[in-house]
DNA sequence: CTTCAGATTATCGTATACACTTTCGAATAC
DNA sequence: GTATTCGAAAGTGTATACGATAATCTGAAG
């Protein structure tokens, strides 16, 4: 018994089903920054060969999900509070240009598609499970994706990914990272075709995640300083 | 003989060097967007095996430089004219949120190396090596390494990257595709700390930049068809 | 002369083998 | 009891092997 491998052996071969599944248990906060990922271990529990979880780690590398330390291995990737810093400066200059184009081309069902995705959220967001933090990103991720700049929304996929790492070190524990109602403001912005008010909402958005993400980080981490040394104390 | 292979095994391992190789190859347009990139033959040139190479390609392909198509092997990337206008979007926002950021923080060392660098262009540029096409690019990564962000550094890397391709691509056989006027300027902005002429001169060279890329498109498409046509009526 | 089936070759996808590096633990010395 | 060294175990880096897929060639039929 080595994997709930799956039959369907699909496109882009098995790699991306590896780099799709860590990518997911990342994002999802079930592996934590700082997790060793041992190629073996990895390799075993999806049925492949080493050879194959390599190419899915070196892929989460480049996207900056993981560290990748010569002969030491992998890691979840654990961003610096300055590259949190960087990373959010990085979003907000991407999200802005993703409203400006949206707020002039957006169409209706772009809207309906958007009102679904929130409409999501909130059934999840009231259970808290891992699918809140994920669809919470998604949300940034789809508005992305239409505006229609694949290059664009390239960059904000990863970034939004960078930025469940940063709310994994540094946010509270169960803070809902992105409150819903500022999702639907940047809708209605939208819906009004007003590129100014959307990329306000936007800012504002982002801001109040940076803030929810970033200012416990003093308080978060002396805590975990403490129940590391209850830990070594006990 | 399989190899020009270097002893120095250096660090990040034999793939870096691979890829830094195939990189610069693609950039000074020694390989042209849709050369094909067999395996074996990339080995042999470098002295490495295929698990190597195939490292190496698939981090070209993360960052749009290659083309991967299943069991077809490699190719380097030719995008498409939307894409290209995509690229150049991107492009655009991320370097003016660079220029903002140097406008406030430049230091007098920054502006000496930036100098240093439009000489170096200069120098090249006279004789028209593939040096001043990669010069040119590098530029523009200085100025966002000196913005001191590095995620913002990188994207903007990966941006101008693909621009080489598209001037490969669509742009006019000799166009010096980055006046070096155009740069002086972009300088000028910035040892005066004035973001706003900064942005103004980066935005007026990006799309001077556009233009000579794109706008030659359709004659030289012509161009293309012509000889195309030439070839299949002899 | 063109066309198409079959064979042949080139090339890719993945697993595995082996050497090398790091890590961890136990035995020894102090 | 602490420090140190040596050796085994774990894990990574790379090459190679082999089956699978695509490209190319060949020859015969139309």
């Amino acid at each position: 018994m080595t994997a709930p491998a799956r039959k369907t052996k699909s496109a882009g071969s098995r790699s991306d089903f590896v780099y799709a599944g860590l990518r997911r248990a990342i994002i999802e906060q079930a592996l934590m920054p700082g997790d060793k990922l041992t190629e073996d271990v990895i390799g075993d529990r999806f049925g492949v060969s080493r050879t194959i979880v390599r190419a899915a780690l070196a892929r989460l590398h480049a996207e900056g999900l993981v560290d990748l330390q010569p002969n030491k291995g992998a890691t979840i990737a654990q961003p610096s509070l300055s590259e949190a810093y960087d990373i959010f400066e990085a979003r907000m200059c991407l999200e802005r240009q993703v409203l400006a184009r949206l707020a002039e081309k957006v169409t209706d069902r772009d809207i309906q598609r958007l009102e679904q995705h929130v409409a999501q959220e909130m059934k999840a967001g009231s259970q808290d499970g891992p699918a809140a933090i994920r669809l919470a990103g998604e949300f940034h991720i789809l508005l992305a994706q239409l505006a229609g700049n694949g290059v664009l929304a390239r960059y904000v996929d990863e970034v939004v990914s960078r930025c469940s790492l940063i709310l994994a070190l540094y946010g509270r524990p169960h803070s809902s990272d992105c409150s819903i109602n500022e999702h639907q403001q940047i809708i209605d912005a939208l819906r009004e075709r007003n590129s100014r008010l959307a990329i306000d909402a936007m800012d504002h958005h982002l801001r109040a995640v940076t803030d929810r993400a970033l200012l416990s980080s003093n308080t978060d981490k002396q805590r975990d300083i403490r129940s590391i040394l209850d830990h070594y104390a006990s």
